[in-house]
DNA sequence: CATGAATGAGCATTCATTCAT
DNA sequence: AATGAATGAATGCTCATTCAT
């Protein structure tokens, strides 16, 4: 999912640094108002009131754009999120914590959340392999999945959860994530984020948690 | 998601419906290979073996053509798993058959599977509301969702199932099938269908059956 | 040199081949006028009085274009010259009327000449090998200097001619002639096309005839 | 052909001196590399390790930059012929180093051979009339053919040489050396330059030279 | 002297769509 | 019912050039 921009990926110039943040924030918002399909290099560059010419100069390509954009919009969910895990103590803690930090970064970036969404749903590698359907478990970049596998298995070792089946167990938290994710406002009217969490921190941690006698 | 086809929609002559239907055929095939980005008229009607023009004079417009792609889409994939759902008793038994024919109908149609979410994530309405925001539970349409909301309110209302939020656990149930949807093969190399199947009923179960004493 | 245009090659309609004829046209005026670098489509189409698009819909590509109108000038010129040559029936006669139809062909046909010019010095090989360094003497398709080739060594074998250099002496024919083509107007100041023909046959003869005692 | 660079023209500093050097060289790699057409600014600046700016700051223009490099090539060249021209005595002496000297110069510089023919083959006058179509002969800049002319006449007075048309001969000439140039390392396997140097100097000398009772 | 940043103009090409046949 | 022909608009991208630093 890597690739290069313009020259080397070296540090770059401040005024460079700042053009290309500029060109993010504006690529985020013409996805996530008209999505990837109509999201031509001049919809971004007039939102950003440069040329399209610019694009070209400070990224390789229009693919290499969205790529960096796409890593930016990870590292900033994963950090948020990963921060409050980390924070906690108990297993049983930190999967409250991932739950909670995953839906309430989305609810308070929306746009990021869309941009992030279509570019994922839209990009494909070269081979036409489209990024939504690509297995990067063991990929160490997929630092979300790796960190709540850890978890879980970390609390079914310490004796906190019971037995279970880790991967399935993922997903099915990742599904429940991605599905507010997803619907985004529509959801919204009908369950509050604070309630859905504590209704799906409930249903796993009935699913899992070693049951007191 | 209405939008009318060419002619007023009424009752089309045979040779037009064989037509579309040839035209749907490609038109998943393309969305499957190529992805909605590149899947232009052209692309479609190479695989269809056409005339890009004769998929302007059957559809109004591409994005009628998509529109009327999803539907069918959406009703096969519906009536599917209904049938299995109405042929259970219980609202637990529903519920099991709600969640493994998900599950399996989606695993026996990869390419259906796909072409349904290139649409709906690149899909727009004219005033550029993305459909995968889109609320549609009130929308008598959403057969799926509504049938599932029923179930669980029936098995809550005769006693099966204990007390719950409907509309979270439900966002749930859809978002763990919606993640092993979407991942597709990746997913497959490390739970196979039907453990992800019965693992995700225990948990659901576990989470709002009444427990016997 | 070959190329396959949009549709198998294959016999094309009628109005699709006077279509073609015309971009030719309008290609070789071109050409003749702002020369290969600036000979974009735009500048074709807007000779031809068609839309860019169209040519794009005739041609597979620019260098597709290119590489037909070439074939087609390269068997126009051929033509000409090896019917004027197989008119003849002695050696002398033959080398003679090689020489004074390729001249009189270029001074004939001031543009088609000059578009020849510029597609031979402009055009290159996928990997970028110049058409006019490239070597086509056993290629069966330079019927020219395959013929010329011809001439000299039935001349030589029948007693005509004398002992000489196939191959060298074929180069100086083809270079005064290429000479006189490439100055074009420039030189036909200095000397007239039938004087220069007469001169250049003169010092052939002279090297090569065997000299009656 | 003249054109002015940025400066005047006056006399350049060392250093700006030694930098038109280097783009002159890169110039030169990058026109036999990838060809005129291809020759881009950005190409050359790459080949040269420099950036384009730097470029525009010391050639007035691209075309400047192109003109400033003919002359170049052709002084290089001409000096080269010209010496070993001037080293002779007889005419017939000097025609045979004239031909030899311009062949194995070819044959001898082949990366300047090629940018030479890109640069001619494809520089035009701003009134659009290409450089090879350029009638330079009282244009006291082409040396080359103002000397071989000269040689001619010189040989024609001094009774060395019979009667014939000079223009006429010194195209055969210089159309039998180009012929070899342009074809480059194709003809090279057929006929090598010392082969062909003295067959086209044989050919010249039976033409014109009087013979001897 | 040299560059990185920036642009407007132009490029070949593809797009969805229309229309005469 | 179906197509080939045609186009205007838009695509991503490269170009030579300018300019502040």
């Amino acid at each position: 999912m890597k690739e290069s921009s313009k020259k080397g990926e070296g540090k770059q110039s401040f005024i460079a640094e700042a053009r290309r943040e500029q060109m993010f924030e504006a690529a985020i918002r013409t996805l996530d108002e008209i999505g990837y399909v109509n999201a031509s290099l001049a919809q971004i560059a007039k939102r950003a009131g440069i040329s399209t010419a610019l694009i070209s100069y400070h990224f390789a390509d229009k693919s290499d754009l969205m790529n960096h954009l796409l890593v930016k919009l990870l590292e900033m969910s994963t950090t948020y999120i990963l921060d409050r895990v980390h924070a906690e103590s108990t297993a049983r803690g930190k999967l409250g914590a991932f739950i909670e930090a995953s839906l309430a970064y989305q609810v308070s970036h929306p746009a990021h959340n869309t941009a992030l969404i279509e570019i994922i749903f839209n990009s494909r590698t070269p081979d036409n392999v489209p990024y939504y359907k690509m297995d990067d478990d063991n990929d160490d970049e997929d630092y979300i999945r790796v960190t709540l596998l850890q978890v879980l298995r970390e609390g079914r070792e310490n004796g906190e959860f019971g037995a279970f089946n880790a991967d399935a167990v993922a997903s099915v938290i990742q599904g429940a994530i991605g599905e507010y994710m997803l619907t985004g406002a529509a959801i919204t009217k009908k369950v509050d984020v604070e309630t859905y969490s504590a209704e799906l921190i409930g249903m796993i941690e009935k699913s899992i948690l070693v049951v007191a006698k």
